[in-house]
RNA sequence: CGCGGGGUGGAGCAGUCUGGUAGCUCGUCGGGCUCAUAACCCGGAGGCCGCAGGUUCAAAUCCUGCCCCCGCAACCA
């Protein structure tokens, strides 16, 4: 009875603050795979989890005036929350900050430690204190300033602990060329083999310097360094150390999915730590790729994050999920766009998938009064149909197995498409005119419900609540029988006779302007379409992130001309704007009025602070006089311009 | 000489390893159908595959040089 283990984890997160869609991009992989294992049948656990200490932590916990673990709870709260909506199906969550982690981190440090493997030593480098980063020689800006911040950094000398790391580089590297798996997809695995070979230094594991973290046990002014302890939740989750014969059961691990910057973390330290505590080693690690907005990079720090509840309340989670797995290829990179998105919901879901069932439940409501027909007249293209069916279950899987859900999708959306032009071709309605082609049409339609019946498996991994919408309409949902992996392995599984109803659309189409527009006025002068390339359209202008802003705090930025430093509230944020305008206002002035931002502006860095936003004002063609946009009545902050 | 990824019809991508009629999705234009969510089906237009050389009977694909974009650089999935 002992069914085959599935150990996938999503890297934990770091919850200084709420999570954005790439967090959520992880996960969501991280459980259709899951979900697809439990279909298959295996014991799967499915961990994810929060990395809660360190200095930023710390930090941001002061900020707001709460102790760190009371911060982080809160944000703990919101990320288990979102993914609730978001139907994760994690079987453990778990937190850095719990006592069976904080245990088993403890014990390996000092297995590490007593095996001489960790030593004391001394850390010195060029420390920059408000970006917490030590920065070589060659880095340095100007000889002396942070390269990330501009500002002076200082020579710092810590007592620090140091994780032998270089001793380990041959057998790691070995290790990477006997498994070509381990490290997927390929292109990674190339840069980490350099990275090896170019040279392993020791590793820093423990600070002094704050004491949000987990204490050396046997030297507790230090705390281990932050990957450190985050890593080591592989193991201490599953019982490492407390539960063995759990431990034993899932470890190694099948895969620890992660993004790509963190490639080497997984890679490099963790499997040294584990060799070092001689521990077996995971059997994959999978570094997939981010996704992007046309700005560049999404990131925490330059506020450009796409919020995934607001997504969900607008498009519904399968929609999203959907979007997340199909739109770009796991490994690589892609552009995330709303249009991008609402596009696959109208093409891919509506359209193409929606209306399948729409009109298959709709024909057998109208022809056969609600009843699935027998299917007892068959000809050549139900082969046909039949066939491609058979294929999409097993090019589904073997993708799946790869971690490729968009060759999944890809090839289920091929079968849909097949199944639309599988009406067309037999033109059921055609046939409902004659009588004698009752046992036809039959089968025609029977043949659609089974079709549809075969996605709604294939697509649940992917989008937990559609197959059960799927099943409503076809009168399947108490049959469960008929959702599972086996239930599909071979064709006419649907019995005859069973009641379907029709229902609401399962994906409705998203009206956009852009079709609003088409819809109310078909033809368009040529004139219009090419129109003034000066002018741009509604929906241009939209990506426009205009905002009203208040301004809390200015200062003129020190040795500049004509630079002010402006600090506004933009709704619940905080930003920093980095203008000229120093010859037209006394930073005094400025303070409390309301001006207007481009908030979506791709930050820069002026004059090395970094700038968020643009604010908007009016001046003379040669510039000696200029007034700022403002608003002429009161309103909040954080409100849109339209 | 830091490392990596990329530049293919209007947009986004596949194809490059293993040279040989340039493919997919969306958009666009035209047609068909009326079961269906103005959805579905068929067809057309649109590309000197970043630039310049080279190898070859033959190059998007192999080689050399150059230009441009984007990431990473030991705390952003």
């Amino acid at each position: 009875m002992s069914k085959d283990t599935f150990y996938i984890s999503t890297p934990i997160y770091y919850p200084s603050s709420d999570l954005h869609i790439g967090h959520a991009y992880t996960t969501v992989a991280a459980d259709a795979i899951s979900r697809f294992k439990r279909q298959k049948g295996f014991d799967v656990l499915f961990l994810t989890g929060t990395d809660e200490h360190g200095q930023k932590i710390q930090r941001k916990a002061e900020e707001a005036g709460k102790e760190p673990i009371e911060f982080v709870d809160e944000v703990v709260a919101k990320i288990k929350y979102l993914w609730d909506r978001l139907y994760i199906s994690n079987d453990d969550f778990i937190r850095t900050t719990e006592e069976r982690h904080i245990q088993v981190v403890q014990d390996i440090f000092k297995k590490i430690y007593e095996k001489g493997d960790i030593y004391k030593d001394y850390y010195e480098g060029w420390y920059c204190v408000p970006c917490e980063a030590f920065w070589s020689e060659r880095q340095l800006e100007d000889g002396k300033n942070c390269p990330d911040c501009g500002r002076s950094t200082e020579w710092v000398r810590e007592e620090s602990y140091f994780f032998r790391m270089s001793k380990y580089a041959d057998q790691l590297l070995q290790y990477i060329e006997d498994n070509p798996e381990f490290i997927q997809p390929t292109s990674r695995r190339n840069e980490m083999i350099s990275f090896i070979k170019s040279g392993l230094e020791d590793l820093c594991v423990s600070r002094t310097t704050f004491d949000w973290g987990i204490p050396v046990s046997f030297d507790d002014k230090h705390v281990v360094y932050v990957w450190f302890d985050a890593l080591t939740n592989y193991i201490s989750a599953i019982g490492y150390g407390s539960d063995e014969e759990k431990f034993n059961h899932y470890w190694p691990a099948d895969v620890h999915l992660v993004g790509k910057e963190i490639v080497r973390f997984h890679t490099i330290i963790w499997p040294i730590i584990l060799m070092a505590a001689g521990i077996e080693l995971p059997k994959k690690v999978f570094g997939h790729g981010w996704l992007v907005l046309e700005g560049g990079k999404m990131s925490k720090s330059k506020g450009n994050v796409i919020d995934p509840l607001v997504l969900i309340d607008k498009y519904g989670v399968d929609a999203v999920r959907y979007y997340l797995l199909r739109e770009v290829a796991f490994g690589s990179d892609g552009f995330y766009s709303e249009e991008a998105l609402i596009n696959r919901i109208n093409s891919d879901l509506a359209n193409d998938l929606g209306n399948l069932l729409s009109r298959t439940v709709a024909m057998i409501e109208r022809y056969f009064d609600g009843i699935v027909p027998e299917p007892l007249c068959k000809e050549e293209i139900d082969d046909e149909l039949i066939r491609l069916a058979e294929q999409t279950i097993q090019e589904s899987d073997s993708a799946m197995e790869k971690l490729e859900f968009s060759t999944a999708l890809t090839s289920v959306w091929k079968f849909i498409g097949r199944a639309n032009k599988y009406i067309d071709e037999t033109t059921p309605w055609i046939l409902a005119r004659d009588e004698e082609k009752k046992g036809r049409l039959g089968t025609i339609l029977y043949n659609l419900a089974e079709s549809l019946r075969i996605v709604s498996v294939l697509i649940s991994p992917h989008m937990p609540t559609t197959p059960l919408k799927i099943h409503r309409q076809l009168g399947i949902v108490k049959n469960s029988e008929l959702h599972t992996w086996d239930s599909i392995e071979s064709w006419g599984k649907l019995p005859a006779g069973i009641k379907v109803a029709k229902g609401n659309p399962i994906f409705p189409r998203i009206e956009t302007e852009k079709a609003e527009k088409k819809k109310n006025e078909p033809t368009k002068s040529s004139e219009e379409k090419d129109g003034d390339s000066n002018m741009v359209t509604i929906d241009e202008f939209r990506r426009m992130d205009l905002r009203v802003a208040k301004v809390i705090h200015v200062e003129k930025v020190p040795n500049s001309d004509k630079l002010l430093r402006l600090e506004v509230e933009i709704g619940d944020e905080k930003r920093q704007i980095i203008s000229g305008i120093a010859d037209f206002y006394d930073p005094k002035d400025l303070i409390g009025t309301r001006i207007i931002v481009l908030a979506n502006l791709k930050p820069a860095k002026i004059f090395g602070l970094e700038s968020k936003g643009m604010l908007l004002a009016a001046s003379e063609p040669d510039d000696s006089y200029l007034t700022l946009a403002t608003t002429d009545r009161e309103i909040q902050s954080g409100y849109k311009l339209t």
